[in-house]
DNA sequence: TTTCCATGATACGGAGACGAAACAGTTAAC
DNA sequence: GTTAACTGTTTCGTCTCCGTATCATGGAAA
């Protein structure tokens, strides 16, 4: 069952949400450290940086720094992979889960107050 | 007739359309200047910069600075109030028109494909 | 007129993000 | 064992953004 969505819903509901996350002043990633956090919570695992870095289509710098600044707030964490110590194996935390969980609640909250 | 979405469906309809932007290489803006944009197009006018900026609760550089940039874009226009020429009244253009209502779609569109 | 207050724009120093390129560490190929 | 390829990270210069403070202009009040 596919969601129904009206053009003018869709974007009122993502000025309400933008709205919310600015006027927060909570945590406040990028847009493009928000769509690495939720690929890494909603996709399978496992994720590496040149993994994110190829399918979001920027450069792996972008995806080291984004996990640097993301692991300081303690949403994601990383380790080496043990069978080939190449790798770094990009795990979950879980005040990450809970913030992407919040996140979920609060793009829900908008929609349910959305007018027809 | 409130739209109804469940939290998962609701981050990966914010990831979906996410990696949709950031991918595009089109026109990029940072989550503020996106929801400055909406908020024009969105809201009825007139807006002005402090409002704006009431509004989001960010300093007047900020709307301005913004302004600047998405004028140059063509998304937005400026002139002055001619009642009270201390105003300056934020106007849509045909290109924001149009970019506007292409965001709307794209959401729209990665909502219809989302998974029950 | 002169003195305030309101508006939006600018100057400034600091903080952060970007991509290209160079880097250290690990594995595979020969 | 040496060379080559691949991983993630760091460095570099550049660019953008932020908030504070200041500026230039226009209106309102005495």
């Amino acid at each position: 069952m596919s969601v129904r969505l009206r053009p003018l819903q869709a974007l009122k509901l993502w000025q309400e949400v933008g709205l919310a996350t600015i006027r927060d002043h909570g945590v406040d990633l990028s847009a493009r450290q928000a769509v690495i956090l939720l690929t890494i919570y909603l996709e399978p695992p496992p994720h590496t940086v040149r993994g994110l870095a190829s399918k979001l289509g920027v450069t792996k710098p972008v995806i080291t720094r984004a996990l640097n600044a993301m692991g300081d707030l303690d949403l994601v964490s990383r380790r080496r992979d043990p069978q080939d110590r190449r790798n770094v194996i990009i795990q979950r935390t879980v005040r990450g889960s809970l913030f992407v969980e919040q996140f979920g609640d609060l793009i829900v909250e908008c929609a349910g107050t959305l007018p027809a």
